[in-house]
DNA sequence: GCCCATCCATACGTATGCGTATGGAAGCTA
DNA sequence: TAGCTTCCATACGCATACGTATGGATGGGC
């Protein structure tokens, strides 16, 4: 009855590849509805088995929805930090990530994931050092393109609070317009 | 027995008083919890009367979702419309109102409306109007302000973003760095 | 071929929360 | 004071969803 189950290797593998379908799963279910929609047997469902797998790979939901934020902001940490490659002029390559936060949807996940955390205290701070982190990647960009740190913390933080916002503005745009409009506030941000 | 009676005989007062008591509660507990923190049981709970109160004001929990939603609608509008005596200098009027923004926490009550609406077309629909007048208050200051049609509209989504943004970061910073911090992006958008 | 670990199915107990049915208290009116 | 209306209490049915108990299936190692 197992139609998935792409059988690895030797033991551990088989365990990982379970969870991390279980985690795929939800994170879908959670871009689709929220974490209210991250429901063992719907998910169970979704993936063709029932909740005897769930209970098996994870202790219980709680400890499934840590599991799934640190999924989460492992996969942010590493799309943030692996970047390709960028132009080696700094204002330049401001514009550049700029651009590929909104073409890539990068931060598409974000409301979703806070919606769900902001009432969590514990989680919230995971979620924190998030923040703190691609705060200080942003800072890093303007500091190299020649801000003061007052100048470069202030203009990091603008950013950062244009992409989370747009996240959540009900009104939605095309992806042209979104670029655009990206695009004109960079500028604004780089100009002096 | 009376499901949905519009009867306002003499002393209408009661039951609207008592109808409002109910979306207070509830958009405090939004507040506290977000939008799965809303329920019958519980807010009976906190007005000291039980769900039989609920079901003889409202219909169900679906309707009274969306009186609350059109609560804060309103009180929202209300607070953009009918604001106090600001600047008539028109770039000291933006700061004034962006400072206010940030010092009476108008949008606080925004990441909960949006973490509960997202993922509902029929309220995102509320959502968005309300976006869009705030927008469009926004892009009149600048407007007012000397910019073009372009430049005004570029700045007030910068800065709509901005305010939506902040209120979603879970870093949290202190009053007086929040209000510093957005003169000093209010800056960046007046410039030039 | 047998045993054991891995992985999942099935069935059940329990908690929560919505909505309804019905009765009753309080107040106004005739 | 009888009767009607307004407003709420109480008790119940029902659906959802979590977690557990238990057994079954499958495959590797000997």
């Amino acid at each position: 009855m197992s139609t998935r189950s792409i059988k690895k290797p030797k033991k551990s593998g088989i365990d990982r590849q379970s969870k991390k379908s279980w985690l795929d799963a939800a994170l879908q279910a959670l871009a689709s509805g929220g974490v209210d929609k991250v429901r063992v047997e719907s998910l169970a469902k979704n993936l063709g088995v029932t909740k005897g797998s769930f209970y098996w790979h994870f202790k219980d939901r709680e400890q499934f929805l840590d599991e799934l934020l640190s999924f989460w902001a492992e996969q942010s940490t590493q799309t943030v930090i692996a970047n390709p490659n960028y132009p080696t002029d700094s204002k330049e390559r401001v514009r550049a990530v700029a651009e590929d936060i909104v073409r890539r949807d990068l931060g598409k996940m974000d409301p979703h994931i806070r919606s769900w955390t902001q009432y969590d205290k514990r989680r919230g701070k995971v979620v924190a050092k998030i923040d703190k982190m691609r705060f200080e990647f942003l800072r890093n960009l303007f500091l190299a393109a020649g801000f003061s740190i007052a100048g470069a913390s202030l203009r990091a933080q603008s950013l950062y609070r244009y992409v989370l916002g747009e996240q959540f503005i009900s009104v939605r745009e095309s992806m042209g317009q979104r670029v655009q409009r990206m695009q004109a506030h960079v500028d604004l941000l780089l100009q002096e």
